[in-house]
DNA sequence: ATAGAACGGAATTGTTCGTTCCCTTATGAT
DNA sequence: ATCATAAGGGAACGAACAATTCCGTTCTAT
């Protein structure tokens, strides 16, 4: 046991301050990998005790509205860095897909959705994010480097759903949702490709399955 | 025995015959939606009591473990379909995958896994598949209309998350299903693009999901 | 040495789900 | 018409699970 507490990594206040990281960590982990999964997966996934999840939120709904709301700030965020970005639209998007992929962002929310009740505000900052994210894609679309009928529902339901693959480890699943969405990708660019089937998946669609 | 017989929808017999396709049916949409649907729900969806469930089959698992090996089957019977096909090698793959979509083969399995015990009689039958399906993708890509990166491992993956796909209602998520199912196809053709990141699932991978 | 923050994890309580049980109904033979 | 019986509906039962609370322990600062 450390003593006298030179590191920072010592005493009860960094500790916890530490904790507060990795329990954020932990339950995006869990949480991106089975929405129904039980508070105490996320406790052990931290390597924490059940105290000290509770410490932090009251409740399990409390902790995932706060997730919630943590993945759309981070979605919003990668938007923005790609709308901010000159250089190849394509690139840019793509990038933004990938980063997204990494952070557990596009998806966390939806998968949430149904555990607890949707505020106002986060309400709000959804169909600000569903705005943000048209922007993107219709910058890419006017430089020619995005098929024209993908929309924003796309990018949702994919994200979405290559989160869902779940194989492997921690690094091998990374990698393996790298390789779908790279598939993915290629098809994506394929702006003079025969129509898709189907209209996209519509706003309220998906806003349907926890809301309707 | 049927005296007359006219009319198939009477007498017990009739509706028993009938309940019994009811419920492998319902099974079947039950736990393709979600594998871990409680018993009741697939009573519910077929329109039956339990007990229609309970004189059919001896426990969940029993249900579970024919409603999977069945799903070999289908999906034995659709690859042989395709191989049996000597239309256009991209026609006849591109076929395999969109049958495979409506009929809920090719991921059942895989997603069932691990709520029963794997006989070694589906074991072997799972390498019976495996090879057959190796078999199809070698010809599409001897006839240089698929990716040669493209593994079974792969169509195991993406069929299975396909079907992960649930918004709307039953034909609504049919379409959004084949809409993605047509996006990844398009990225299958494409042999001359760039190479995917990481190998493809290797068969102990998937199969390491529910008997390691 | 002591108050108190931060914890770990067992105990508590409510819910879910597989399975069993019992009662009703329709069928076919007597 | 009556009765034995197969089918089925759905409530009841008990085990497993998971959210939350509670209590004893450890470490920090004084």
């Amino acid at each position: 046991m450390e003593t006298t507490a030179r590191v920072p990594m010592s005493g009860r206040k960094a500790q916890a301050a530490r904790n507060d990281e990795l329990i954020r960590e932990a339950a995006r982990a869990v949480f991106t990998a089975d929405p129904g999964a039980p508070i105490s997966a996320v406790a052990e996934h931290a390597g924490v005790g059940i105290s000290a999840l509770y410490r932090r939120y009251k409740s399990k709904e409390d902790l995932l509205q706060k997730l919630a709301d943590d993945g759309m700030d981070r979605y919003l965020a990668e938007v923005e860095t790609s709308l901010a970005d000159d250089g190849d639209a394509w690139e840019s998007f793509a990038g933004f897909m990938r980063r997204c992929l990494d952070i557990g962002a596009g998806s966390l929310t939806m998968r949430l959705a149904g555990g607890f009740e949707v505020t106002e505000e986060m309400s709000r900052k959804g169909r600000e994010l569903h705005l943000a994210t048209e922007r993107l894609l219709a910058r890419t679309k006017e430089a020619g480097a995005l098929r024209p009928e993908i929309e924003v529902g796309d990018i949702s339901v994919m994200l979405e759903y290559l989160h869902s693959i779940r194989i492997g480890d921690d690094e091998r699943m990374n990698r393996l949702q790298h390789r779908y969405l790279a598939l993915m990708l290629d098809a994506l660019r394929l702006t003079d490709a025969p129509d898709l089937p189907g209209p996209a998946p519509t706003w309220p669609e998906l806003r349907g399955r926890y809301d309707g």
